[in-house]
DNA sequence: GCCAACGTTGGC
DNA sequence: GCCAACGTTGGC
């Protein structure tokens, strides 16, 4: 099994909005990032466990745990002209994006802030406390994994 | 295939 | 809301 981060923002879609989602799953769409894509389309397993981030807010950090419960699968939202992320390059045929389903196992007890990651010297590898990463879809190490929910 | 222009991300 | 960092696009 492995471990993930993926970021979003609460303002559009934070972890109340999935746990208030039909059993709490939903697919995570609109990624279009080839990085991303490739971990969700090749990497992220039925049964990996993700941390919820939120991004682009007052306190950014972790706010939660989510699973994985669906395996990549082409993202549908690229093929609807109407959709938000719509692609018009994305071929039905030959789907250019890629995403996971994702499903809400717990918030945290408090947020851990990206400022307190920030300080830890174990922490400093992870894509996330990089200075300009964009990444918004990460592998987390099983040690860092521990650690961090050790913090909460 | 280079690289300038542009758009987006995301912390602050 | 600002702006640095970075990915993508498109002209050449």
């Amino acid at each position: 099994m492995a471990y993930w981060l993926m970021k979003s923002e609460p303002d559009v879609f934070g972890i109340d909005d999935l746990k208030a989602c039909v059993k709490k799953t939903e697919p995570w769409d609109g990624v279009r990032n080839y990085q991303a894509r490739n971990m969700m389309r090749d990497e992220m397993k039925k049964g990996d466990l993700v941390f919820f981030y939120h991004s682009n807010c007052k306190v950014p950090g972790i706010v939660g745990v989510a699973k994985v419960v669906k395996q990549g699968y082409p993202d549908f939202t690229a093929f609807d002209p109407d959709a938000k992320y719509y692609d018009p390059k994305s071929d039905p045929d030959k789907p250019r994006w890629f995403m996971v389903d994702v499903q809400f196992v717990r918030k945290l007890k408090r947020t851990i802030s990206l400022d307190e990651l920030k300080k830890i010297p174990e922490l400093e590898k992870m894509p996330l406390v990089r200075r300009g990463n964009r990444l918004s879809i990460m592998p987390v190490q099983v040690d860092e994994w521990e650690l961090i929910i050790g913090l909460e």
